[in-house]
Formats: structure tokens, sequence, C-alpha cells
DNA sequence: CACCGGATTGGCT
DNA sequence: GCCAATCCGGTGT
């Protein structure tokens, strides 16, 4: 009988240990009556203050990123690029703006629902295989920001799952590649390894 | 109030 | 590989 993860989950442990705890658990949404959900695969820890690439860098609290300064077990989902909704999950205490970017999930359940919200006929890899494109998936768009994952009425939670994780891999973060400071190299993506629902492929010069 | 730019994506060369 | 799409918060005048 899996639980959903408790608030002690994301506020126990530092945010790079829970960006790992998190691969493998299940991301479930309810949006539109519609249920999805889907394995976590891919993830980026960001450890504000320090963390230059954080949105949170040296405490920067704006009305954007305001949910990374709530408690732990929140949800801060924000608007890349003006088109892509980007999912993150807040962790550590009451104003440590830290948070775990999710990048990918690997489908479980909902996937005639899924397809039609990417427009697709057949489930394939791209369908998930982004931090902007999961979201499109289940459904999950700016409107849930700050809202509870460990809520069992919440639109979007997060769930143990039976899925063992062997073995992951970590290597620099995606997009950052105009910060040339050290956190910029931080190798704080994680992976699952082997498995192809990822953003990218796993590629030697990653390998940390 | 104008301008800047981004934790991305997908279509086209 | 290149680059436009498209929005809105942040910043400075």
């Amino acid at each position: 009988m899996a639980n959903i993860l408790s608030k002690e989950f994301y506020e126990s442990k530092d945010v790079v240990q829970i960006a790992k705890d998190l691969l493998g658990k299940k991301l479930v949404s309810h949006v539109n009556g519609k249920r999805t959900s889907g394995t976590i695969t891919e993830t980026e820890a960001y450890r504000a203050p320090e963390d230059l690439a954080s949105h949170a860098r040296g405490n920067k609290r704006t009305l954007r990123n305001e949910a990374m300064f709530s408690a732990a077990g929140h949800a801060y989902v924000y608007i890349c690029y003006g088109i892509h909704n980007l999912f993150n999950v807040v962790t550590g205490p009451q104003n440590t703006p830290h948070a775990v970017l999710i990048r990918a999930i690997e489908p479980l359940e909902g996937l005639d629902t899924m397809m039609y919200r990417r427009k697709m006929s057949w489930p394939k890899h791209e369908m998930m295989n982004g931090p902007g494109k999961f979201t499109v998936a289940m459904g999950i768009t700016i409107k849930f920001d700050r809202t509870l994952l460990y809520d069992k009425k919440s639109p979007v939670q997060i769930w143990d799952n039976e899925v063992e994780v062997k073995e992951i891999i970590s290597g620099p973060r995606v997009g950052l590649s105009h910060h040339t400071k050290e956190s910029g190299h931080w190798p704080w993506r994680f992976r699952i390894k082997g498995n192809k629902w990822t953003s990218k492929p796993d590629v030697v010069k990653y390998e940390w």
C-alpha cells in the first residue's frame, strides 16, 4: 500500500539529497477531472542563497519566487520563456529557499489524457522528456504555484512508488551555460541510470 | 512605463 | 545546429 510523501520527507534532509530521493517517486495530478501520474526520472537541486543559478540567489525574494521561501512540501511553479510551466518541489525550513526542479517523468496512469494534452497519437519518449513537457501532459500550470504536495486533497501530490532505483547518475544542471561561476557547474542534476524517460540521453561528458 | 531576458521547446536549415 | 515563439516579473527611468 503506497503512501503519500509526508511533510517530514520534504523538510528532514538537504535539498541535494531530496533531489536524489525523489527519483522513483510517483507524481500524481488531478486536473479537470482527469488523473495522471508518472515516475520521477530526472531532477535538479537548487540551493539558494549561495547557488547563483537559483531564482532566490542571495536570498533575493520576489513575487515570482515567493513559494521557495514557504514551508517544505509546497510547489513552486513558474513560467519560463513566457511559454513553459516549470514545476519545483520546495524543501528545507521556512525562509530557506531550497527547491528541486522536476525535469522528466515516466508515464504511469492517464496515458490517453497525457497524449491528448501533448497532441500525440501514441505514447513516445518526446511526450515527457523535458521540464516544460511533462507539465503539459499532467496539466500542471502556474495555477498550482504554492500548492501543498502532501495533502491528499491537493491537485498535485507525490507518493511512494514500488520502483527500486538501482543507480543514479549526476551531472551539471541544464540550461545554465551563461553561468561561469562555480555554482553553474555543480553536479546537481540527477537521473535514474538507464531510464529512457529523461530529458537527455546518458552522455559520457555529463558523468561526474 | 519601457525594456530586458529567461532552470525551454519545436520547427526549419 | 540555429533561432523564433511568447509572457510577465524585475528593474530602472
